[in-house]
Parts: structure tokens; sequence; C-alpha cells
DNA sequence: AAGGCGTGGCT
DNA sequence: TAGCCAAGCCT
């Protein structure tokens, strides 16, 4: 649950998943779609999907036993080199060092390596080190002490070098080039997304759809959906694209465009520009491709949604606007 | 092996 | 503001 992601922003997430789950069996008999409504708005769902994978084969592969060896671990779905060290070492105590951003940014600066840490190739020059310093009788101790000092210490900005037990033998802090350590590849360019919904209702009921593709919020529930190359900016422009018009023909005259609003959602690399386009329609079909009707007021406890669509069930305002 | 995957906090 | 970063992993 912490992959990439913060204790402050993971615990209420994973006090409410405990609750809900509290063991392996109970993980593994949920539906899919329950897990990812407890994980709704935490971010990178592969993570809700991989461990409810996980829990399945750990309760037929393992007998709902927790797997104990260091290959077992991390044969399990959504865990990897990093997280089957953290959970071998701390629960198992079995000795295998974690490599993760804080300890990559140590090792980079404490021996004053220069290969970029997040180009895979790097991952065995880092390792080797982290081998050598790895102390195999004290795994769990080891482990949880430099993730600490990559945290508290050796920070990425402003590391507080005066402080730090691993002053003397530091490379960077002989060399004052901690500033330039860890080196990392530029991230690409980021790329922006059009992302037309279209809020198809009777004012009563909403058609919504699952996201099943691979794909951004895969598994999450949305609003019918308009992918566009670029901003479509007016209604009229938005009636010329084939696609709308196709999704809503059967409606006709009937359809009546009634509020739009625009938002701007960022990703680490992706920017999406959100157009909700709120159409209202005599009579909703029972099936529109994917698409089904759903009550307005149940969509956002009863579906995992992506952040966007959830602020914009919480702010709009349907009764002022289709009723 | 490079690219894709969320959200929120901090500067 | 715009950019960077946070207990990575999968394909």
């Amino acid at each position: 649950m912490l992959q990439q992601t913060r204790v402050d922003q993971g615990l209420p997430y994973y006090e409410r998943f405990v609750i809900r789950f509290p063991d392996i069996e109970t993980l593994a008999d949920a539906s899919e779609d329950e897990v990812l409504k407890m994980w709704q708005g935490l971010g990178y769902y592969s993570r809700a999907r991989n461990i409810h994978h996980a829990a399945k084969t750990i309760r037929d592969k393992f007998h709902s036993q927790f797997p104990e060896q260091y290959e077992n671990i991390l044969s399990l779905k959504g865990i990897g080199e990093y997280t089957a060290a953290a959970v071998g070492s701390f629960a198992f105590d079995l000795a295998h060092p974690v490599l993760d951003g804080n300890v990559y940014r140590i090792l980079s600066r404490y021996t004053g390596n220069t290969a970029p840490i997040n180009k895979p190739a790097s991952r065995k020059i880092f390792l080797t080190t982290a081998l050598e310093l790895f102390d195999p009788e004290h795994s769990a101790e080891h482990n949880q002490a430099i993730m600490e000092l990559g945290a508290l210490i050796c920070t990425p900005a402003e590391p507080r070098c005066n402080e730090c037990p691993l002053q003397g033998s530091c490379d960077a802090f002989h060399k004052k080039n901690w500033n330039e350590l860890p080196v990392k590849i530029l991230a690409q360019p980021v790329k922006t997304r059009h992302l037309n919904y279209l809020i198809i209702t009777d004012g009563n009921c909403a058609l919504m759809q699952q996201r099943m593709k691979k794909d951004i919020w895969k598994g999450l529930f949305e609003f019918v959906l308009i992918e566009t190359n670029q901003t479509v900016a007016d209604f009229s422009s938005l009636c010329e694209n084939q696609e709308f018009r196709t999704i809503t023909k059967s409606f006709g005259k009937n359809m009546i465009l009634t509020d739009t609003s625009k938002i701007s959602h960022k990703l680490t690399h992706r920017i999406l520009e959100i157009y909700f386009w709120v159409l209202r329609v005599k009579t909703l079909p029972a099936k529109l491709n994917l698409a089904f009707p759903v009550e307005i007021d149940k969509i956002n406890h009863t579906f995992a949604l992506p952040k966007p669509i959830e602020n914009f069930l919480v702010t709009y305002n349907f009764h002022e606007h289709v009723s």
C-alpha cells in the first residue's frame, strides 16, 4: 500500500482496509470491485488488484499461510525485490537488503556512484554495494536503519550531514557534491490527454461504465467517455464528433446540454484536460455499449471512482441543473 | 528496457 | 506556478 506513497497519505486507507479485510482469506474472498472501492482516492490502483490477486494466491497455493521464504514472497503479484526484502527481513528475519529510493540515494552519495538510479541496468551495481555493506546477522535492524537514515538524515534536499553517523567515510561529504547525487535520467515530457465525459442523465440516473482496458484507472468506473486529440471547446464542436454522434444518435432532439465544466487533473507524467458535459435526456436505455444507468445519489458509495469523477459528483449540484 | 501507472505535499 | 518527490512494480 505504501509503494510510492507517504505514510500520512496511506495510513487512513490502511486502517479501513484491515478492518474490512482482517485476514488473507477475507481479502481473497472479496470481489475486486470492493477492493478497488476501498482503494478509491489512493492512486496506483494496480496495487489494489495485485494485493487481491496475491491474497488469492496465498489462499490457493500456500494454504492461506503467508509464505516465509524469499522466493515465495517475491512470487506474489505486486511484491517486487524491494517489498520482498522488506517483508522478509522485518517479518521473518531473512537476510536480504532493501533497495528503495532512500537506499539508492544513500549508496549513491556514500560511494560517489554516478550510475543513474532510475535506470534498470544500474540496479545490479547498487545491489552489489548494498550486499557489501549489509549485515546479514542483523537484517531487520540494518534495513530499518538505512531506510530511516535516508528519510531523516540523508534527505534528497539539504541532508543533515552534521548529524550523520557515516559522515567520516562518505564520499559525497568529502567531495561536497551530495547536491549532485543521486544521478537520475531526465523524466519524459508530460503529455496532455483530452477527456470528454458525457453525463447522460434523465435527472435521476446517469450512465456509468467500467474502465476495462489496460490504461489509467483500470477497473474503476466513469461516465461515458470520448477521448479526443485536442480540446473540444464548445458543444457544436462536440456534436460534430463522430463518436459523439454514434453514442447519442438514439436520443435525437430529446437530448439537451444543461451544463459544462472543465478541470485540469495532473498526474506524474500526464496532464488530463477534462470536460464534463451534462446531457439531459427523456429516457435512459438499459444499456449503451458498456454503460448502464445508475442512480446518481448511489454512484459514489457503490463504485470505485477516479478522483476527478469523485470530485465532480461531490461538487456538482444535479438538483439545481437537471431535475 | 523504457514507459506507464495516481495522488497529494512541498518548494 | 510548475516541478519534484514519496516505503515500486509490471509489462
